[in-house]
DNA sequence: CTTGTAAATGAATGTACGTTCATTTATTTT
DNA sequence: AAAATAAATGAACGTACATTCATTTACAAG
């Protein structure tokens, strides 16, 4: 066997030190907020003295970088790697995949939100960028879709914004063990997608005056 | 004239006062946090020294609690009191008056998610019932429509939390001077929130498989 | 004019913060 | 076995924090 394979015993530790740490960071980032933590709280809930975190990041502010941005290019590393059945409609495929993705990564996706601005300019481009790359998948399934005469939208960059809105504001809200099941919330939430960008060609208006 | 009418000038300027630490905070909180904003910024903000600012709120905690319930009651406030042309639809009316009152206060709708975390349980719970009573009022009338066979809706409540979902992100994104107008940003949700709870009756499906 | 009171000051309290660093411990490399 | 390196320690750094309070200032009431 390659000494490629051996893996030596000081670095794993720190690694999943850096793991750990990474951990704790996010549920207390997401528990009270970036400000409202102190890197004494972290190293405690690690089991570290406070200054054996700077053996792992340079500053507090680059484990909330580290966060904010892991959290968007694994969001797209999941989209891109995710595999569906050919046959689904892509809308269906994007809204289910958000839902699932985010109901399991509360903390991740209330954090990628609050705690936006509290990111250096530098790193704010950064994760922002990482943003408007998936929003763009969105916004593309919808232009392919209103191009073929299946969707009916006046502007795909509002829809795109409106249907994420509506859609990552369920991990606010939903509770394991609640009267809806995650499939039961996927369904709905498909349905009013759905109907959102549906041809208005035969639907009835509501209007009363 | 009665003395009823007469008004103690010393007791005006420290209202004045309340009403500038309130506003300062308000502008602190919404730019970069609760926990990161310093009472010393605030005072400095007003224009006074840090101690004095203990004559109007007795804690920093009591700034959140009033600038919090505040914005959920004249929230409510504003709905019951603003006059619609009767004819209008009841949705239309909500739509139209939600963006508009979040599109003009960005600040207060932004910390009143972002720092619902940082209230003490029992402010907390008094926010979190004005909250509550707010999308009673949109599930009400969704409930009314449904039950009159205009909507077509699968659970309410859901759909209520999805629509101001979609509703309040707006701000987040939404400048003035932008490529499209309040009255274009009204327009458009409310075509989207329409088509979301319309009859499907003779409405197309977008499958594809 | 005196008394009362609301508002603001200026200084101080003790506490907690992010970060640094010389040193120690544990593991890997030569 | 020696040298090199990664990880963690423990103590310290200067700074900033929310809050308190005796005192002063400015106005109101009797």
């Amino acid at each position: 066997m390659a000494d490629v394979a051996t893996k030596p015993q000081t670095r794993a530790k720190g690694q999943e030190t850096a793991r750990r740490v990474r951990k704790a960071a996010l549920r207390r980032f997401a528990a009270t907020g970036y400000a409202a933590v102190s890197m004494r709280e972290i190293a405690s809930d690690v089991g570290v003295r406070p200054g054996a975190l700077y053996n792992h990041f340079p500053t507090k502010q680059d484990i909330l970088k580290d966060l904010l941005l892991s959290h968007m290019t694994d969001l797209l590393e999941a989209w891109e790697t995710a595999v569906f059945s050919d046959d689904t409609d892509p809308l269906e495929q994007f809204v289910r995949f958000h839902i699932r993705y985010h109901l399991e990564r509360a903390d991740e996706v209330f954090i990628s939100y609050m705690e936006l601005r509290n990111l250096e300019p530098q790193n704010f481009s950064l994760v922002e960028a990482e943003r408007r790359r998936y929003e763009a998948i969105l916004t593309g399934i919808l232009q392919k879709g209103a191009s073929e005469g299946r969707y009916d939208i006046d502007d795909a960059k509002v829809t795109t914004r409106a249907i994420i809105a509506m859609l990552t504001g369920i991990p606010t809200w939903y509770r394991e063990g609640g009267h809806l099941s995650e499939q039961e919330i996927e369904d709905l939430y498909l349905t009013m997608v759905r109907k959102t960008v549906a041809p208005v060609s035969v639907q009835s208006q509501t209007e009363t005056g």
